[in-house]
DNA sequence: CACAAAATACCACGATCATGCGATTGTTTT
DNA sequence: AAAACAATCGCATGATCGTGGTATTTTGTG
């Protein structure tokens, strides 16, 4: 059930390394050699010698990458690997678990993110998870992740707006004046005007701005 | 490094099991039993019947919720227990695997998400992992979050916004008119009206809601 | 230094908006 | 039948907006 899904179906996994602090390479290179199923074909210091031999050398099936490097960092790096190396899986390797850096590192199409201080077995299990369709992360970067994906999916409020204020509602959102949403609904110019009155009050909002705002941070209609 | 911060320091972790199946909560069950560092307290078939014991026995620490349950459903079950026992963590055990539930679970406030395929050992280390602060979850489902997250993510497009046309349009998203942003931000009243006009050129749009809606639905600023 | 880009400021005018009223007609609930 | 709500239409007025200009100062880059 774990190595029976890679592109490439028999032979160890094809791993690069890409990561400034030689010693640390070293440890996590000398990790891999010792372990069955998975081989470290390279190991550099940055992402821009991985790009050139990217160009030569046969993809590898998965890159271990930190993001604290010199030149092109690791965010950027993932999204030059994405279009050079579309089928290359990638994991970050980093010390840093801030919100912000695991979020661009995901929506640049990161498929695990590992923190420095995770265990070797851990490190070489998420090898593994990701050949196998998986997206490992440290539990404290799980629990970010699900933190940061309630916040963005807030429950829709409702403030009693009829069919007929949300459907107007709707046009005063993409931008249109009460004449053309009038002209749109077949309503005299009055009538559009009093509806926009009445939403003004349930949303307690005075522009049309205030308005639209609500209905986007409020996952609104 | 695994059990010394959850909110009782001492003795087992309690555990509420709540599953329709006979057989498959006797398993479980039975599981806790023979395993060190976890007391299954309580077992039983519905939300209704743990909601009716949360008011009189003590709340537990964590509870392992079916989805596909008889009357109130694990969904709604975990929007009950998060306002009636705010400190206890709800891991959802399931066989239903789709975007949807997985979406409206999280949301809703689980901690952790597995599916009902996981070996044991697995499911003895989720709830250990959740009273560490981490966020358990099977690897297609983890790898969902995240194809989720990202799609929810689009890369925001650049119009060539400057730093001061930027600050206006925040303001101008929370619906203050020009000579409340001017006031703001100290200006005058006409400078902010360039610098709107300005932004609805690099835009393309020609009113305040037009550029609301663009600053959401693009992901600017 | 020179040149470009950004930020600042001003004016005027017609279009549009927000908001105060009041009113009629249906439908649903009680 | 009464009350409550939704949807429709009307008018007037002061505030605000969008857009056409022009122009000075600050900042950044070659």
């Amino acid at each position: 059930m774990k190595s029976d899904r890679g592109s490439t179906p028999a032979g160890p996994i094809d791993l690069w390394l890409i990561e400034d602090n030689p010693r640390y390479r070293k440890t996590i290179a000398g990790l891999m050699e010792h372990t069955g199923g998975i081989h470290c074909s390279q190991a550099m210091a940055t992402c821009e010698e991985a790009i050139r031999l990217a160009e030569s050398e046969s993809p590898p099936q998965v890159i271990l990458l930190d993001i604290g490097l010199p030149g092109m960092n690791g965010i950027q790096g993932i999204e030059v690997f994405k279009s050079l190396l579309p089928t290359t899986h990638i994991i970050i390797l980093t010390i840093y678990d801030d919100n912000n850096k695991v979020l661009e590192a995901i929506c640049a199409g990161a498929s695990g993110y590992l923190l420095k201080d995770s265990p070797p077995e851990k490190i070489i299990e998420s090898i593994q998870e990701v050949m196998a369709g998986g997206a490992p992360m440290n539990m404290q970067i799980a629990a970010k992740v699900l933190e940061m994906f309630r916040e963005h999916y807030p429950k829709k409020s409702d403030y009693g707006l009829t069919e007929r204020e949300k459907e107007i509602l709707q046009h005063l959102v993409s931008g249109l004046t009460k004449q053309q949403i009038a002209g749109k609904l077949f309503l005299s110019f009055h009538t559009v005007n009093t509806h926009i009155k009445n939403i003004y009050t349930k949303l307690h909002v005075n522009t049309r701005s205030g308005a639209v705002s609500k209905v986007y941070k409020e996952k609104l209609l």
